[in-house]
DNA sequence: AGAAAAAAAGACCCTAATATCTTTTAATAA
DNA sequence: TTATTAAAAGATATTAGGGTCTTTTTTTCT
């Protein structure tokens, strides 16, 4: 995987908290791990994260939880990898070189340039929302829809 | 890092190995280690690797080393990164859903098929001989050229 | 006010990648 | 044939990411 764990959980949550929760609906720690089959704690660490910064709401005590605000939808997936990998990989050299720059390419260096460009183009353009809107029209899929209804 | 530094670090040391070694010029592990400023132990597994594999030849004892051979610079970059980190990465759902594919497409399937399509062609297409052609040309740099001459 | 619910916080563990060190094996040269 | 050189092999550290567990804090409901 060329993302972390913590990103790729953080992301389906966020898509999946857009689309089921919001001011009136929270949902907790666990009910989200079970749905979507993430380890819990680990979850609790990651939603933490998106609530200190911001990413998502939360709420203490009974009828607590985390909910998605207006500001989830418009996030881009690349503010989520830039979250909890930051962005270093974009100006990183694909061989690993310290000197390789536009003066002094590595062997691979503009090839690469066009692939990190294109993932970059992906991350930066790419919303919650639009996922959120992808997967209610059916064009897209993720594996929360199936068994949701069949949980506590 | 997309690639693990075994692969960078391999990669790096088989350019090297083509540009600068041959039957009657081997190579040893501190040498290069120095040369290239490796870990001097992890590159010899990484070497080791290498051999026990026939992307470069080794030779023990006085005058021992290694060195490249034909089959070296006609290396892919994939085969190199398939041999340290194998291939995983290209058949792999970006948000790490196992259930992806083009009939239940995750959210962003396409585009990321896209990248990895073109890091695919990038990897399969270019050869350690590509590589050593540019540096020899001045298209491309790689660190090792500047200090080789001061070390022993 | 007290009990319960749930997030927040922090300590801890596990594993794989990275890196180091030591011993063994093979080959060469004197 | 002995000493030396260098790869091969294998045991041992180190680190970061991933994951778990426990305690604390805050809030709500009765």
């Amino acid at each position: 995987m060329i993302f972390s764990k913590s990103t790729e959980y953080a992301t389906r949550v966020l898509v999946y908290l857009v689309i089921n929760s919001g001011e009136k609906k929270k949902i907790g720690v666990q009910k989200l791990a079970s749905v979507l089959e993430f380890p819990e704690h680990y979850l609790g660490k990651i939603l933490q994260t998106l609530a200190k910064n911001g990413l998502v709401a939360s709420a203490k005590g009974p009828n607590g939880g985390f909910f998605a605000t207006q500001k989830t939808g418009s996030l881009t997936l690349l503010s989520v990898v830039d979250l909890f990998d930051g962005l270093r990989f974009f100006d990183t050299c694909g061989l690993g070189l310290h000197e390789c720059n536009e003066d002094r390419p590595c062997p691979i260096h503009k090839e690469y340039q066009i692939v990190k460009g294109n993932l970059y183009k992906l991350l930066s353009d790419k919303t919650i929302d639009m996922m959120k809107e992808d997967i209610e029209s059916g064009i897209a899929f993720m594996r929360f829809q199936a068994n949701e209804a069949a949980l506590p």
